[in-house]
DNA sequence: TCAAAAGTGTTTCCAATACACCCATGA
DNA sequence: TCATGGGTGTATTGGAAACACTTTTGA
């Protein structure tokens, strides 16, 4: 924890709601695969979600989208509550690699932080967790003050996480996948302009499976939610796709009733 | 609140995680409609959902458990946790109503009881919400001692309820809808034997909306889900339709992948 | 000219829908 | 015999799935 920062901390903490902890599964799509924004804990190999504390005078969805905003430097992100976590050994107890991060996490507190600062992480949080999704591409990641490092994995590789925040990352996935429909996964996953291809493997990997070239074009076509601009010259020696764009105004009716994938 | 029961209250919240509370919203399928289960406070026309609070030693699931199992006096009722709710205004301040409700139900602490109670009463409490379903056939509802009445009330004709109660119920209802295929909304809310009327009314009422008779029934069984028994004679002058018991093998196997109506 | 991927067309199949018909029951 | 609702049959339709064909691009 970097010396200067604690202060600010202690000060923030005292006005937040003790117990209660929150969490942030960020999506992202990159490079083919769904990635999720994660944090390394300085001086160790144990990585944790984004998250924080409530402030007793702040609504609980505000209070998530300021940490994302402060961990991406974007704001406006799509976000969804989506489970409350809150096993009874849900403290820094919770197994080994937890213990060992919090130490050395806490390393350097004086006498005076220890005597607050460990009361306060000793406790069992109950954790509201929340998805959100987002275009990595808009994406500036800035570790907190524990952290060392703020970056982007793939949900493949997973490294070594903290306290339950695998399970977490599990169950948002599976949360996504059932929300599919619902959620603005086009949009908030992928940039502006994109093709049919990026938007058909988006939806392969979030969905775990391959779907028909043809028939996902002819699909999304019918719903008449693109708009076609120019096309992408990539260099490859293919036929160039062209790029689309998403026409919010019919997006967001559609997403109303679900826009459907089995 | 009976004078007996504030001691050992006084006792079970000292054990409980501050700041926390939980409530379900119980759903009932009787007389083709939907019904939840309410819980009236005494000496008012305010109505509130089961709830309690989460003891510290306690995971959520099973405290959740104990409070159904107090209310219906039945044990092993399916439950699903929906959404933790926390608006900064969630107190007993809430509203008119619920202002007027504790003033009621505090009336006649004294003050020791109330040097507790107040302070725990007045916080600003997240709730986590579950929903379950269960046949009411099989409950025998219990007020708690804050209450004098604790019966089924149709989802149409809900009466003035305290806090967000009312928001819960909406949320849960919606929550139900979007989980239909995942839900065991058969096995959970008829009982042991019931017609295939009575399933598809059920499925009705969940989805607002009417279902084709013949469509319904070669769908279902199809499934092969259903063991069929003897005619029921109702004495009505049509044709006796046959009772149906669900194959909890096939069902369970069927809930994996969701039993599709949409 | 070739490989690779885009765009589009075609065929098949199944499930959802609508509705018809007969059957059993008790008034 | 009649009204009522249960059980079953059938025709139609639309979308999902599989796959073929053509086009475009750069090597």
């Amino acid at each position: 924890m970097e010396r200067d920062s604690i202060g600010s901390f202690l000060n923030k903490i005292a006005n937040c709601v003790p117990g209660i902890s929150l969490d942030c599964v960020v999506f992202g799509y990159q490079q083919g695969s769904l990635h999720v924004l994660l944090l390394k804990y300085r001086n160790t190999e144990a990585w944790a979600l984004p998250g924080g504390f409530l402030p007793r005078d702040a609504e609980m969805d505000d209070a998530v989208s300021v940490i994302l905003e402060e961990r991406t430097k974007v704001g406006g992100i799509f976000m969804d509550q989506f489970h409350t976590f809150s096993s009874l050994d849900r403290n820094w107890d919770f197994n080994e690699l937890s213990r060992s991060t919090f130490q050395q996490v806490s390393a350097n507190w004086s006498a005076r932080e220890r005597s607050i600062l460990e009361p306060w992480f000793r406790q069992r949080f109950i954790s509201t967790a929340y998805v959100a999704l987002v275009d990595p591409g808009k994406v500036v990641p800035k570790p907190d003050f524990t952290s060392e490092e703020c970056t982007w994995v793939p949900v493949q590789h997973l490294p070594p996480l903290v306290l339950d925040h695998r399970e977490m990352i599990d169950k948002a996935l599976q949360h996504v996948r059932t929300q599919v429909n619902f959620f603005p996964v086009g949009r908030s996953l992928l940039g502006e302009k994109f093709t049919l291809g990026d938007l058909r493997s988006l939806y392969e990997v979030i969905l775990g499976k391959k779907l028909d070239r043809g028939n996902f074009q002819r699909k999304i076509m019918k719903l008449n939610m693109l708009t076609r601009h120019e096309k992408l010259m990539t260099g490859a020696q293919n036929k160039a796709p062209y790029l689309y764009s998403i026409d919010d105004r019919v997006y967001d009716q559609l997403l109303k009733d679900g826009i459907g994938f089995s």
